[in-house]
DNA sequence: TTGAAAGCGCTAACAC
DNA sequence: GTGTTAGCGCTTTCAA
């Protein structure tokens, strides 16, 4: 394939000169510049973007940490993401991680190795310290909330929002109240909604937290275990929406209703959950994505809270 | 930051003994391997990706053309890319197009400048007149099925898979049958779509398509369509299994029984549809997309057919 | 306004 | 086994 020397030649000019009308520099002369588009155009000629990214030393690519692509959370984000990136001609690159902390840290050195100018973390399973010494090497943006300086974060205020959907719950009428997680303690969101639980209810009955789920199959099995119980609870907040409609069809084959018997509350707004009239704390995930991708291209260590939205439906 | 020179001084050997340990190649000393390595250790080098990629003319990264990234079905051909390229060590580039005809020919222009390596088209706007130039670039790859001897394939026999599940429905004595799609006839599956249920059925009542379907509201707006015509269809073949939910909702409000008054059934074997017992065409997209990867790797023009297969659930 | 030349950081052919 | 050196394809001083 034609190079920058071929035009050159091929023009009768320098290859600076072949170089500026790429890149459009002023002071070229209008004959010459309409020489080399002339021979680029004949040529078919791209400039090879590898060689581009070493001299200029940035990729005009970042990187996007997601545990898992098939999930509702990591796609809002990765959506909001894409938008942005789609408008400014940036690339991104996916890379799952599994919840493997060697894996996160593999991702992490492609900013070191100069593949990545920055990385979205959406979600981490290695602790801060293990992450920032990476941010030398470029930008790091995290979707949730850290006071680390060298970070940059576009993050919902998870801890008031699990408190005010408590604290509906409870301004409802609710005592007996379960919640189901994704992960367990290891995750900073299933922390935070123990202890906005603990705030609004005190002590957590053990058998009130179900963990592990992720879809509407894992919805139902929670129900299983709740529904069940002596002290069934009146209301379960569902760690989100494909959950809550788990829930939702385990409650209908045990004819309870919703919300009279069971209310039901989900996270996300996915439609899922709309057709079942689920209510739902929406926390705004591909705003999030836009943000922390806007965020990632200006090297900015900001602090971008993005405000989450209880949406009221009959489920409560 | 150090680079392969600094690292060559400091270690008291040349660039290329440098290199050697880097790469594992043999005919290094022992003791001059484990120098290196010390300097390598000690000032926290990392060769410069870029560099590599440049001299390698590779760069084992490949790109996937993805129309949207929040659609199930993408999503799982996504999922399947990605799950073999972690295996393999390769990075993946998420390229999204909303069909644009002109972003997607920039797309494949990635090939030409050397950012990729392999592109996967999971469903494209263009013609493949306009695509398969850019097959000298580098390997393109469809999850659908073409001639074209410069493209790979990992496809599904869409034809024979609508064929089938309109045959099953008419064997099940449904001569009403309707249907929902995403595009219209600009769409290859559309086209298929229509062809398999005339085949069938033989001539097409135009009231019988909806189009624009792609989420359980949409699943609802095309019901609303369909079961209130005089000549209302008493089975619906949709075109995902979000569409199917929605349908199904909007059944249950006019008091239709699922199966006896309206027969429904999916595509894609999404978590969605199993609480609702809705059955399913299983395009087996997640292999869809691993086959891809893999041919895209192995630069392979071959033309793989991954198997459908329908789950029959108590919605026929 | 233009061109020569010095890199960017690395690999690999070649010579020793 | 090891080092020298010529690139990979481009951008950008610097001097003319």
């Amino acid at each position: 394939m034609a190079n920058i020397h071929d035009i050159a030649k091929r023009a009768g000019v320098s290859v600076s000169t072949v170089s500026r009308v790429l890149n459009n520099h002023p002071y070229v002369s209008e004959s010459k510049r309409a020489a080399v588009q002339r021979v680029i155009d004949e040529m078919d000629y791209t400039p090879n973007r590898v060689a581009v990214d070493l001299i200029r030393k940035e990729t005009r690519r970042i990187g996007v940490i997601m545990p898992y692509n098939n999930n509702q959370a990591f796609d809002q984000l990765l959506h909001g993401v894409l938008n942005r990136s789609v408008e400014l001609d940036y690339t991104v690159m996916v890379l799952p991680t599994k919840y493997d902390p060697e894996k996160e840290l593999a991702c992490l050195k492609m900013l070191k190795n100069k593949q990545l100018d920055g990385i979205i973390i959406t979600s981490r399973s290695n602790a801060w310290k293990a992450i920032t010494p990476y941010a030398k090497y470029g930008t790091i943006i995290a979707c949730e909330y850290t006071d680390h300086p060298e970070i940059g974060c576009a993050y919902i205020d998870r801890y008031a929002s699990y408190l005010e959907t408590f604290q509906l719950l409870k301004d409802k009428g609710h005592s007996r109240v379960a919640f189901t997680t994704a992960r367990g303690e290891e995750s900073n969101s299933t922390q935070l909604t123990i202890r906005a639980y603990q705030q609004v209810f005190g002590a957590l009955p053990p058998e009130y937290q179900i963990r592990d789920c992720y879809s509407i199959d894992d919805g139902m099995h929670a129900a299983k275990q709740l529904l069940h119980l002596d002290r069934r609870p009146t209301a379960i907040y569902a760690n989100g929406d494909e959950v809550a409609t788990g829930i939702y069809h385990y409650a209908a084959q045990l004819k309870l209703e919703v919300p009279e018997d069971l209310a039901i509350i989900g996270q996300e707004n996915q439609p899922v959950g709309i057709g079942l009239q689920l209510s739902t704390v929406d926390h705004q995930l591909v705003k999030v994505g836009e943000q922390a991708f806007d965020l990632a291209i200006e090297k900015s260590m900001e602090k971008v809270e993005i405000p989450y939205r209880i949406i009221k439906r009959p489920s409560i």
